[in-house]
DNA sequence: TGAAACAGTGGACAAATTGTCCAGTTAACC
DNA sequence: GGTTAACTGGACAATTTGTCCACTGTTTCA
């Protein structure tokens, strides 16, 4: 369930430049190439890294509005035929199911507020849908980030992520 | 502003497969290995491509919860001096101010429940701070995603991104 | 105590990819 | 009609990848 210094280490220096090869990173982390490729193998394997998809801008294609919509929905029609007409909506971005007063949540996105105003009625328009409300993200003074998280290596305990033996020998011979 | 046919093909491509080289990308797209690398460049230089950094997965990392944390904060306070001290929480891992009621909407993850009470602890102690109201994700039927906006280019205009000439010759010759 | 399993090292090899040139062609803009 | 921009297809050396291998320490467990 945890990670590594070397793994976060890893993940760090491939957040920095994420164009890099294994080879380039077993020298930067002064280690051997299989190492990193073992390393990077087991983290995809377990699940610690989904993928290296590029990471899109919304922003930069012209969708300058976000807003977060919470949804109440008919509790008959049951979250699965409103999620997944929600999901038919490009921009949709994301739908979490949630506690409180509301049943969903939402992240859209929209050109401007006057196109933001279409995609709700998008929204509005998925069968099940009762009633919404919209909050508009003026500024996102901390964008979307993993790296503190996985800095965040429990200093004892560092050979919790191996298996067998750990740390054998690091620049030995 | 926009993008082409082929720099959304381009994207989609390397989000199912991102490992791949330019040279396997240009073969797929059925494009030259130069074109391949000049629409990459220009989408990283236009900001449409961030990075190509590896998700991870906080869930894998054992933060099994997830919740979203709205803020008011003093207003006398201001902004920065907040979103600082809440940039200071690995487990903030997004800060919007937003309009409403609310001042400021986190996305926090935690290990568990009492975790996230750990969590929510820390983010009031940041100066500033007067009132939290949280709300846990049960579910993500939707997981953040940028494809289907991606691939919703407008069918006519397709030559917008170019400057020069539209689609000379593919795979002519 | 000893064997097995595991993680890491360092080296080797062919095959593939990258970075970087080039000249030539087509289409749009002034 | 000239210029500019985008794309093609080809070439080159240098680097990287994908796999092998044998060997060394640790930890686990019988």
């Amino acid at each position: 369930m945890t990670i590594d210094q070397l793994d976060a280490d890893l993940i760090a220096l491939l957040k920095k430049e994420p164009r890099l090869g294994v080879l380039e990173c077993s020298r930067r982390l002064g280690v051997a190439r299989g190492t990193v490729q073992a390393r990077l193998d087991r983290m995809i394997a377990r699940g610690v890294i989904m993928g290296f998809g590029p990471d899109v801008s919304p922003a930069a294609l012209g969708y300058a509005v976000t807003a977060f919509v919470t949804l109440e929905i008919r509790q008959i029609a049951g979250h699965d035929p409103v999620t997944e007409g929600l999901a038919r909506i490009p921009e949709v971005l994301e739908v979490h199911t949630i506690t409180g007063g509301a049943d969903l949540l939402c992240r859209v996105v929209a050109r401007s507020n006057a196109d933001l105003q279409r995609v709700i009625d998008q929204i509005v328009e998925v069968k099940g849908v009762v009633r919404t409300s919209s909050t508009i993200a003026l500024d996102t003074p901390v964008p979307y980030r993993v790296l503190p998280l996985v800095a965040d290596v429990p200093r004892h305990r560092q050979g919790d992520a191996r298996r067998g033996g750990s740390g054998p020998q690091r620049g030995v011979t």
